[in-house]
DNA sequence: ACGCCCTCCTGTTGGC
DNA sequence: TGCCAACAGGAGGGCG
């Protein structure tokens, strides 16, 4: 997309996350895509004048196809370009987003206070054991809360956790630092892997290739509920934290 | 400040 | 076959 310009915007159901802006066709029409970039799960189009923030939530997907191919059902908005392919987002449960802004986007409310990108230089077993001091909210979910993690959903918290051998009940505030280096370095190694792999399908998930992603098969706990560890053959436990299922291996995490 | 729960929404699955 | 409940990849908001 980066160096083509907008020729026209269309919104069928505003209605996601965020509404979308009712003006979205006049801020953008005549734009152009400068570059494309991401801040933990938020996808970044920085334009001319502003940046365009997407949002895929659970149940997004963006496909880049000729303007004329046919609308599916949940294609919510569409970015036409002026090399005749336009920009679709699906998104069956709405959890997605389409904000634009013409400030700083990282000064945005929605990402001002995100964690640091997981990826990069300064996250290690110091950032996490600082972030863990004095809270007692489970492990698990702490690696699911966005001001303080970013990059790890559902799937990704539990594999970590097992792959640093720390059971997701424990209490955040109790970790050492060896533990909070051991999980630094699991959730560094899960997510690099499972972007190597393309990404993680359960079900639709296909990457903007059109392929699904085969970290699945790669998965150790997540899903696998009284099946045996893929390390030591100890049937896998699930249990519900925030409302979410979690996975782990009594046996390997202590 | 923290921690918990609720919410948004549609589609799929499994039990009866 | 139909109906209904439970559950699903996220994460902000509100409350105590």
């Amino acid at each position: 997309m980066r160096g083509r310009r907008i020729r026209a915007a269309l919104v069928h159901e505003a209605r996601l996350r965020w509404p979308v802006s009712a003006d979205l066709n006049a801020t953008l029409a005549g734009q152009r895509v400068l570059a494309v970039q991401r801040r933990a799960k938020y996808l970044l189009l920085r334009l001319t004048r502003g940046t365009l923030l997407v949002h895929l939530g659970m149940s997004g997907n963006l496909r880049l196809l000729p303007q004329a191919s046919a609308r599916l059902k949940h294609d919510h908005v569409e970015i036409q370009l002026d090399s005749g392919l336009a920009l679709r987002l699906n998104d069956p449960r709405r959890f997605g987003s389409v904000l634009y802004t013409s400030e700083d986007p990282l000064a945005h409310p929605l990402l001002r206070e995100l964690a640091p990108e997981p990826l990069e230089e300064g996250f290690d077993g110091a950032y996490l054991h600082a972030v863990t001091r004095r809270r007692r909210v489970a492990i698990k979910l702490l690696l699911l809360n966005s001001r303080l993690v970013t990059g790890v959903g559902n799937i990704y918290a539990s594999e970590a956790l097992l792959h640093a051998r720390i059971r997701p009940r424990r209490a955040a505030r109790t970790l050492k630092v060896a533990d909070c280096t051991r999980l630094a370095a699991a959730i560094r190694r899960v997510l690099g892997a499972a972007i190597r792999a393309g990404g993680t399908t359960l079900r639709d998930y296909v990457g903007a290739d059109g392929e699904p992603g085969y970290f699945r098969q790669r998965l150790y706990v997540y899903e696998r509920a009284g099946l045996p560890c893929r390390r030591c053959r100890t049937p896998i436990r699930q249990i519900t934290q925030g409302q979410r299922s979690t996975y782990y291996c009594p046996q390997c995490q202590q």
